[in-house]
RNA sequence: GGGCGUGUGGCCAAGACUGGACUACGGCGACAGCCUUCUAAGCUGUACAUCGGGGGUUCGAAUCCCCCCACGCCCGCCA
């Protein structure tokens, strides 16, 4: 709703600024604590005299619809709500429940996050991937979109070379251990072998060319191994809550259809590219794009010498495929990718082709530095959810000693995912994180337990009312506290709506935080059950409401709002 | 060496794209309080920052520009 408003305002601060003969000057529109919304554009009217300015602005902008009064204060023009925007803002939570926040049907988007390597576990770098990923999916569903959530599975390169070349060496997946961590240490196995004798590197080549060339033998043996990975990877996902709507082998833009594949997908792009004159033919019959056009000065390599295709030769495919169901599609990549965004960028500009939105994030370190799967220096994504469900057991033991042992692990597994996923999502993309266990498992504050906590609190209350009542009258609503936390609960589509249109799901996570404290406050200074009646079931209402809107929030940051804790 | 990103109180961190009420949102930690009223995983108060350093643009800079420093990532016929 608090979105409207701010459309409203934009609107006529358009209007009134034209009428000015100003229409360059942006209607410069901010959060304020002095006002709803207030507006910076008098210092764009008149350096000289802004508070001049903003009285005339001011004057050009009528109440009508959710703007209430426009008042200049100095340079700024002060922007009301309209009384009526309250019980009405009240009315449309109750009335749309779950669906409220969300906003009109839009475009179809295909979002591609995770896709690790099969050659081990997710650890906690991929987990930031994981989490920023589908936030932005469940961000992109509430801002109107249906999203196709895709694990594209890198199945063909070098790592998954020395994996299979591992197993051909009789290195065997120990059968007891979760698959991608048995996976794992085969591939770190396979990697210090090779590094022990180099000359081998060249049997792992052999293997990758003849998976290329549809081996149908190598097919089953990369399958297996990818398989297998891919089970333990899955698990790790599912009890974070994200779920992937489709997984895209590379291969399937290689291998020929009796294979599982599309066949000749990558061949045709690369057949079409060759042609263009960016195109560098090598004499040894490799082949690269010269982008320096595009101000990159790095060549990009499609196929290498020994006739076989890269990563990005493949990924175009990818991308030329998933345009014939959608122009819109959003890559979460780490940091490292950065380069391959902006070739891929450029070469599908020069086919044509739409290009994608990146959500790139900067990477999760360890103090010792950075992590390796093929050295074996990670933490696994299932260690960090592990030991914070452990300390999430111990903790809520301690507190309800009267529950069940049901009770105490239920709470204890929301709170673990819910936690570890807050902490990823509420990070700016753009920062580096230093892993810190100490902080990982702190579960103060700024954390999902205390998002949590205020939606049971929310609960209880209306538990013990016997529920939200059928009729209210909202203008017992009138005090400081009820008002803020009315206003705070129209925001949701604001936050929406920013989130989904800039990808960055930590500004909804930043919204939960600033909810979740208004409703404590609230919870502190305006008693519900005890106040007389009339206004206990205006508050009643209100408290419902903030159920709806703490869940709503919490569901989109994919943690559970659990009832009681 | 070049490119991209980051640098905000002891620690973590919002604000930077759209310069302006910033007297810089918060959290952890510290100190002092609040459970005879709806779950204290909560709430209140105190102390602690001039926003890496320097220069510039501007009426006005954490925010824009330039230089420098530190850290991370990239600069593979890896993905």
């Amino acid at each position: 709703m608090f979105l409207q408003f701010h459309r409203q305002a934009e609107e006529m601060l358009r209007e009134a600024l034209q009428g000015l003969g100003h229409p360059q000057v942006s209607p410069s529109l901010e959060m304020s604590p002095h006002a709803d919304l207030a507006s910076r554009a008098a210092f764009r009217l008149d350096p000289k005299n802004p508070a001049q300015g903003a009285q005339t602005l001011a004057r050009g902008i009528k109440p009508g619809g959710w703007m209430g009064s426009a008042e200049p204060r100095g340079p700024y023009v002060n922007l009301s709500l309209a009384p009526g925007f309250y019980p009405e803002a009240l009315r449309a939570i109750l009335r749309e429940g779950p669906r409220f926040g969300s906003l009109p049907p839009a475009p179809l988007v295909i979002l591609e996050h995770t896709s690790a390597n099969p050659d081990g576990p997710l650890h906690i770098g991929h987990l930031r991937n994981a989490v920023l990923g589908d936030t932005l999916a469940r961000v992109l569903r509430r801002a109107g979109h249906p999203v196709e959530v895709h694990y594209y599975v890198n199945d063909m390169g070098r790592q998954m070379g020395a994996l299979v070349w591992g197993l051909r060496q009789g290195l065997k997946p120990d059968p007891q251990k979760k698959p991608d961590d048995a996976i794992a240490e085969v591939y770190i196995q396979a990697n210090r072998l090779l590094e022990a004798d180099p000359g081998r590197q060249a049997e792992v080549r052999g293997l990758l060319l003849r998976y290329e060339r549809q081996d149908p033998q190598l097919v089953r043996e990369f399958r297996e191994a990818v398989e297998t990975c891919l089970r333990g990877i899955h698990q790790t996902l599912k009890r974070l809550g994200a779920a992937h709507d489709r997984v895209v082998w590379e291969s399937h833009f290689v291998l020929p259809p009796e294979l599982g594949g599309q066949g000749g997908k990558t061949a045709e792009i690369v057949s079409r590219l060759s042609s263009m004159p960016i195109a560098r033919q090598g004499s040894d019959g490799s082949l690269s794009l010269d982008l320096t056009g595009d101000g990159i000065k790095k060549e990009m390599v499609l196929i290498r010498s020994d006739g076989t295709t890269l990563y990005g030769a493949r990924d175009l495919a990818y991308h030329e495929w998933k345009a014939q169901t959608t122009p819109h599609q959003v890559n979460v990549l780490g940091a490292d990718h950065k380069l391959h965004a902006a070739q891929m960028a450029a070469v599908l500009r020069r086919l044509h082709l739409p290009v994608p939105e990146t959500l790139i994030f900067e990477f999760v370190n360890l103090p010792e530095g950075s992590m390796s799967t093929r050295a074996g220096t990670y933490i696994s994504a299932d260690d960090l959810l592990d030991k914070v469900e452990m300390e999430a057991l111990r903790q809520v033991q301690q507190r309800r000693t009267e529950m069940d042992p049901g009770f105490h692990r239920r709470v204890a597994r929301a709170v673990a995912t819910g936690a570890v996923r807050y902490e990823m999502a509420r990070v700016s993309p753009e920062k580096g994180i230093t892993f810190d266990w100490k902080q990982a498992l702190d579960f103060e504050k700024q954390s999902a337990p205390f998002l949590i906590y205020s939606h049971a609190r929310a609960c209880s209350i209306l538990h013990k009312s016997g529920g939200a009542p059928a009729e209210f009258d909202p203008a017992k609503l009138t005090g400081e506290r009820e008002r803020r936390l009315i206003k705070k609960l129209s925001m949701l589509d604001y936050w929406i709506d920013a989130s989904a249109r800039q990808y960055r799901p930590h500004l909804l996570a930043h919204y939960a935080k600033e909810l979740a404290e208004e409703f404590n406050q609230f919870y502190r200074d305006v008693p519900v059950l005890q106040a007389p009646p009339g206004t206990r079931e205006a508050r009643l209402a209100l408290v419902e409401a903030s159920r709806i809107v703490l869940a709503n929030t919490l569901e989109t940051l994919g943690i559970e709002p659990l009832a009681e804790m």
